[in-house]
RNA sequence: GGUCUGAUGGCCGAGGGGUUAGGCACAGCUCUGCAAAAGCUGCUACAGCGGUUCGAAUCCGCUUCAGACCUCCA
């Protein structure tokens, strides 16, 4: 099976070939650890764990590499701006690594509820400053950069004469020129366009390391390219990332991939879109948006709710990744009582009697989400075929259609590749031992003796008291079934 | 101002020249002691105006509206 991808370069959907099959290098920016990690955070770590999780199915070797940054951007593109991480240490009198620290493991432990799986290496930007550093020397020998006043800037004029800056934002360097806004504080620029690949630290800067032209910190765009090159070499296969990040990082990342080795790096760019509320993007230049920890325990008073971590999984996979996808209270409650019906279909699989004949046909399950996921990861599709085979699991086990044994098996198998290991979604109410099935199991025997005895009275209490506690009673003809709430 | 993207039923969202996306909500029916669940049925849309075509929601043009990027941002 062919996966499709959208590349941002051609702005088409070509075939997906690997460099080096079965190997495939896939690199993604991760988040800056200076805040709690919020909705925007979930979409690219759950689409690209989306594409890990197909291409490790489609039988590759993926090396997946998702950095953290905590050398922490400028906050203004000016010489006296304050590192972003540095500014939230003097707020809350910590070490600027303890609050990188902090916020690294508040992430991880985030995207680990949401079901993301770990990257192969997530490499952090303060541990790779000698391979930035290695990497403005390259790009100065090559005549792409130049110093001032102990920062290095690259030489945009100088490369766009070489080799075409703004290819993949589609944007020239005459048209920056017009509308680049002019700094105070960039005179050490030639070039309002240019951008810095080592920054000179003011005294009060604490974040700082030495370096040939001066006691510093690397530039915005240096940490992606540096690390990419060394665990996934001078050419890989896979660059993602928010759409945000299209300029100027990824666009930066190119140049300097380009300047410091002749060609570039990446073969394939992805660029998920943004998650939007009343319509604008959610993000914290807006302050508007909602961190996770605040929509799995409802806190916030833009939730009419809590919502749980799988639910916003499936709400974020029940979209395409290049669409923007609209927050509202009505969206995520959609998806829940959605990923909810799923999941009861997918236990009831068990429950299903098998029959002598199939009167359905569950050959193709698997290859039919595997087929809408290669189409350049058509996670909506592929949830729609689901919800077709959520019909019938239903339909089986009101014995409206039959299966035998073996197609039940391959009934369950598939569907748990589908839900569990493609999709990465996981049950979240379970917490049934076998010591809490068979309690309620047994209840549930007394009740079934109580009805047949028409002692409405006794069967309605049990039913009230176990929902109650969170066991939903659902009647059938002989007998009940039960899930927990 | 420049570059780009989008406008789909009550809501969310796929698709993308002729054929039901799917989910949620809603209504009716079946089942049922009641309720819930489930099943069946119904509601059937593609911003507006032109054009191409046997046929356009889908292609082209214009208009309106919205958003993203051009500054750190997922």
């Amino acid at each position: 099976m062919i996966f499709k991808i959208f590349n941002t370069l051609s702005r088409t959907k070509e075939d997906f070939t690997p460099l080096a099959p079965p190997h495939v290098g896939l690199y993604v920016c991760g988040p800056t650890v200076y805040g709690d990690p919020h909705l925007g955070h979930a979409r690219p770590a759950v689409t690209y764990d989306l594409l890990f999780r197909l291409l490790m199915a489609l039988g590759y070797k993926v090396r997946y590499v998702r950095n953290i940054t905590d050398v922490g951007h400028l906050e203004h593109d000016s010489d006296d701006g304050e590192d972003k991480l540095q500014k939230k240490a003097r707020l809350e009198k910590l070490e600027p690594m303890e609050v990188a620290q902090y916020y690294t493991n508040r992430y991880r432990e985030a995207m680990n509820m949401l079901g993301v799986l770990p990257p192969s290496i997530e490499p952090q930007a303060s541990g790779h400053i000698i391979e930035q550093i290695e990497l403005i020397k390259e790009i100065l020998e090559a005549g792409y950069a130049y110093q001032s006043n102990g920062s290095v800037y690259f030489d945009v004029d100088r490369y766009n004469a070489d080799h075409c800056y703004g290819k993949l934002s589609g944007r020239s360097v005459e048209e920056m020129l017009s509308v680049t806004r002019q700094l105070d504080g960039s005179g050490d620029k030639r070039k309002s366009y240019d951008f810095a690949l080592w920054k000179k630290a003011s005294p009060e800067h604490i974040m700082r390391w030495p370096s040939p032209w001066s006691d510093g910190f690397p530039g915005w765009h240096l940490e992606c390219s540096a690390m990419s090159r060394k665990y996934l070499g001078d050419r890989f296969d896979i660059h993602g990332g928010g759409m945000d990040l299209m300029f100027p990082h990824h666009e930066c990342e190119i140049a300097q991939s380009t300047a410091s080795m002749g060609h570039e790096a990446v073969r394939y760019w992805m660029h998920n879109n943004m998650i939007t509320i009343d319509g604008r993007k959610m993000g914290k230049s807006l302050g508007n948006f909602i961190t996770l920890e605040e929509l799995f325990t409802g806190r916030n008073t833009l939730l009419e709710k809590a919502y749980s971590p799988m639910t916003i999984r499936f709400f974020i996979l029940q979209a395409h990744y290049r669409s923007t996808l609209d927050f509202s209270n009505e969206a995520l409650s959609a998806a829940e009582k959605g990923f909810e019906r799923l999941m009861a279909a997918f236990d009831m699989i068990d429950k299903i009697k098998p029959a002598e004949k199939s009167t359905v046909d569950v050959s193709a399950i698997k290859s039919q989400c595997m087929e809408a996921l290669c189409d350049d990861l058509n996670s909506p599709v592929a949830i729609a075929v689901l919800f077709e085979w959520v019909k019938v699991i239903n339909r089986l086990n009101d014995g409206a259609d039959t299966v035998t044994d073996g197609d039940l098996r391959s009934l369950s198998e598939q569907f748990r590749f589908v839900v569990c290991d493609l999709l990465g979604l996981s049950a979240e109410k379970r917490g049934d031992g076998e010591l809490t099935s068979g309690l309620i199991e047994m209840i549930l025997q007394v009740r079934q003796q109580a009805k047949e005895q028409k002692n409405w009275a006794v069967s309605d209490k049990i039913r009230d008291e176990l929902s109650r506690l969170g066991v939903v009673v659902k009647d059938r003809k002989d007998g009940a079934d039960w899930e927990l709430k």
